[in-house]
DNA sequence: CGAATTTGACCTGCGC
DNA sequence: GCGCAGGTCAAATTCG
């Protein structure tokens, strides 16, 4: 018995031991129960977070959808309102003005800027183009610029559009779109290009011609060429250029020189930038966006125009008329795979330098479109596109670097049908002044608002600028009795200008504009500080007109002094 | 020596 | 299918 007792202390030890081991065993099965369930309470926790993550980037994004839909509204809508009151008050004037042109193509839109011009014949290649075309107006192409596919993606994909996941998306999406300098963004091309003719588009082109000295006007982009050929119709060169401010941008553009005057650099531009631009680039890649658009908007409805044969937007704050056609210029296109793609022309220049058109800028620039297309021309008020001109010429206006995403915003409130109004005008350069003090870094934004609200809304303003460039082009033309300009206000008239604005030959005259930039003259100039009552004296009074006169220049007292502030 | 430009070859689309 | 013309590539050349 002892002997069997002996051995059951073991027996029983090992039970107590086994017991102990289950109890050890089942305390770690429950810590690890436990641990389970505060990972899924965890778990459940984040995705509750994520819900509602999700449910305010929803929100979000309907946000952001409902105010793009309300925007497209209201812009179709204003252009559909304008448009048709046109027709009621000039349809029977403009069918008697148009003529038989738009009789061939009726949803031609003709813009001529500012005042009408000699209208050369227009090349032979040209009309016969224009008699294959008509494209739909859904085959036109709004990607230049705009860019609301990136939207319309980022919608699909319930993305927030402004998460910076979303935008490196966007940047990779088009960087697939891109041009790419290897074979294997070819492929990834060759892709984007099934895309543009699965969905029937095609990349919009807009070309500018300007008289321009230099092999490639300043844009303020940096481009690399990549090519050049001897194009069908024109002995000069063509140059292929791509952008280089961001590896895989897709833009590129052409440079070509007029065959019939060889003065006059034909720029066509392709694509969207994916990078920020800087400001002068952005006020070239805003206005090719508005030609674009302006383009697809005139396909819609064409041939009608106000009282006085305009119709008029806001183009970055210079006024944009669509105007009759017969004013209109038409020129040879550089290329006839414009056909192709949906081409929109700029025309900064006035036809071959003559001595009466050598300020050309100021008086035509005209939007015509290639054949297949509606064609379109744009007008500008008579000081305005000198600014659009010189910041497209051999200058050079930087004000640091800005976003595409300010052009295209840029573009959605500057597409304004009409003027704007001199209150409007008003008010808000002065809140952006306010903004420049409050900031330490003035935003670059409400700068190129302020400035392009200052363009719009102040006739001094605006004459002093086109004072400028006016001397400026008169001096850049070689022409020494053209030396001078004359601003004639309704009631003055002032001299010495000239002599106030005198150009060092040595530099580039926007060289001066860009050291003393305008918005650093609205904000520290005597002139910013006397806006507010200078500009409501002035509500009544109409613009002031610019013309050539022999090496004079005229301009109201006071603004000799912000004008020395201006141009030294 | 690296970057930019030049330039001839090649590819692609379109019309006949 | 062929030729033409626009557009692109990439090696050679030039430039800073």
């Amino acid at each position: 018995m002892a002997e069997e007792n002996a051995g059951r202390p073991e027996d029983i030890g090992h039970a107590e031991e086994n017991i102990g081991r289950k109890a050890i065993c089942h305390a770690e099965e429950c810590n690890k129960e436990a641990l389970k369930e505060d990972q899924v309470e965890i778990a459940r926790a984040e995705m509750s977070q994520v819900k509602e993550e999700n449910a305010r980037l929803k929100m979000l994004l309907e946000k952001i959808d409902h105010h793009y839909t309300s925007l497209q509204m209201h812009f179709t809508g204003i252009c559909h309102t304008q448009k048709s009151s046109n027709e009621a008050e000039d349809g029977d004037k403009i069918i008697a003005d148009s003529s038989s042109k738009l009789e061939e193509e009726p949803e031609l839109v003709s813009l001529s800027l500012g005042r009408s011009s000699g209208s050369p014949s227009e090349p032979k290649k040209q009309q016969h183009e224009e008699k294959q075309h008509h494209l739909p107006k859904e085959d036109d192409d709004l990607r230049l610029g705009l860019n609301f596919n990136s939207l319309e993606d980022s919608k699909s994909e319930r993305k927030d559009p402004l998460s910076p996941e979303n935008s490196q998306a966007e940047e990779e999406e088009e960087g697939k779109e891109a041009w790419s300098p290897n074979k294997a963004l070819k492929v990834a091309k060759s892709g984007a290009d099934d895309d543009l003719s699965q969905s029937g588009t095609k990349k919009t082109r807009v070309s500018v011609r300007t008289r321009c000295d230099t092999p490639t006007m300043n844009d303020g982009c940096q481009w690399r060429k990549y090519g050049q050929k001897i194009a069908k119709g024109n002995p000069c060169p063509r140059a292929y250029y791509r952008c280089t401010v961001a590896p895989l941008c897709p833009v590129r553009k052409q440079v070509q020189r007029c065959a019939e005057d060889t003065s006059i650099l034909i720029t066509t531009y392709e694509g969207t930038h994916n990078h920020p631009l800087p400001f002068s680039a952005t006020a070239m890649a805003s206005t090719t966006s508005a030609a674009a658009s302006m383009l697809l908007s005139g396909s819609s409805s064409s041939s009608k125009f106000t009282s006085n044969g305009n119709l008029s937007t806001n183009l970055i704050g210079l006024n944009v008329n669509l105007a009759d056609n017969t004013k209109c210029q038409p020129y040879y296109l550089p290329n006839t795979s414009a056909t192709s793609h949906p081409t929109i022309t700029l025309d900064l220049t006035n036809g071959p330098p003559t001595a009466s058109n050598q300020f050309n800028i100021f008086s035509s620039a005209s939007f015509q479109s290639t054949p297949r297309l509606n064609s379109t021309s744009l007008s500008f008020l008579p000081s305005q596109p000198s600014l659009l001109s010189s910041i497209w010429g051999d200058g050079n206006l930087s004000y640091g670097a800005n976003t595409m995403a300010y052009s295209k915003n840029q573009m959605m409130g500057s597409l304004q049908p009409g003027r704007i109004s001199q209150e409007q005008s008003y008010q808000v350069p002065l809140l952006q002044k306010n903004n420049y003090q409050a900031a330490a870094v003035p935003s670059e934004q409400a700068l190129t608002e302020s400035l392009t609200k200052a363009i719009t809304s102040d006739p001094r303003f605006r004459s002093m600028v086109a004072a400028a460039i006016t001397t400026m082009v008169a001096k850049g033309s070689g022409s020494a009795s053209a030396s001078g300009v004359t601003l004639v206000s309704n009631d003055n008239k002032y001299e010495g200008l000239g002599n106030i604005m005198k150009w060092d030959d040595k530099t580039t005259d926007w060289v001066k504009m860009k050291d003393c930039s305008v918005a650093s003259f609205l904000n520290h100039s005597p002139y910013a500080a006397q806006r507010s009552t200078s500009l409501r004296k002035q509500q009544s009074q109409p613009p002031f007109s610019v013309s050539k006169t022999a090496a004079s220049a005229t301009l109201p007292e006071n603004v000799d002094q912000t004008s020395r502030i201006l141009l030294e």
